[in-house]
DNA sequence: CATCAAAAACTCC
DNA sequence: GGAGTTTTTGATG
């Protein structure tokens, strides 16, 4: 989901590969999986400081988060959605790790209940997963349900929080 | 620009 | 296994 607005790419190395992190000049807009391509992320030549700043909070959120561990801070988030889709979001982001919500608890918990679909298609358009823990959500009956970057992701961040599927 | 149709990481009967 | 709810997105007039 890329709107038109100058964002920057920088990569993130960690034991699980490279991700890639765009941010605007507002914030981090967007956290991309480990890619097979390697798609040279150019690093302009003028890297402002306040990005260089928010580039090491997601770093160690995202290493932690792999590690199994709460983030002890986080950049600013420029979530690019809808009202709707911030919502999903907002609400994804106060469940605790190791804990899961099912897709119906979060359509509850922005005002509505019957939207159990809708939520799913908002998951699906988490710009920013890790960080915004779209994988904590699982279906009503425990199903993993799907994920954006691929099934295997979403199981390897559970067990790194010790959710047992 | 307004309207219609189809799809989506679901849930309930 | 089938129907129902909500939102988004792309096509159509």
């Amino acid at each position: 989901m890329i709107l038109a607005t100058v964002t920057f790419t920088l990569p993130i190395l960690t034991s699980d590969g490279k991700f890639l992190a765009h941010y605007s000049e507002q914030g981090l807009t967007e956290l991309d999986f480990p890619q097979a391509n390697p798609k040279a992320a150019k690093t302009p030549v003028a890297l402002p400081a306040d990005i260089r700043s928010w580039h090491r909070l997601t770093e160690a959120a995202l290493k932690s988060i792999l590690a199994g561990k709460e983030p002890a801070k986080l950049p600013p988030l420029v979530p690019l959605g809808t009202i709707f889709q911030k919502s999903v979001w907002t609400a994804m982001r106060a469940i605790p790790l190791g804990k899961t919500r099912s897709y119906g608890e979060i359509a509850e918990a922005i005002g509505r209940p019957k939207a159990v679909r809708a939520v799913g298609g908002a998951c699906g358009a988490n710009p920013i997963p890790v960080l915004v823990p779209c994988h904590r959500v699982l279906a009503a009956n425990k199903k993993i349900g799907g994920f954006g970057g691929g099934l295997a992701w979403k199981r390897r961040l559970l067990e790194a929080e010790g959710v047992h599927v």
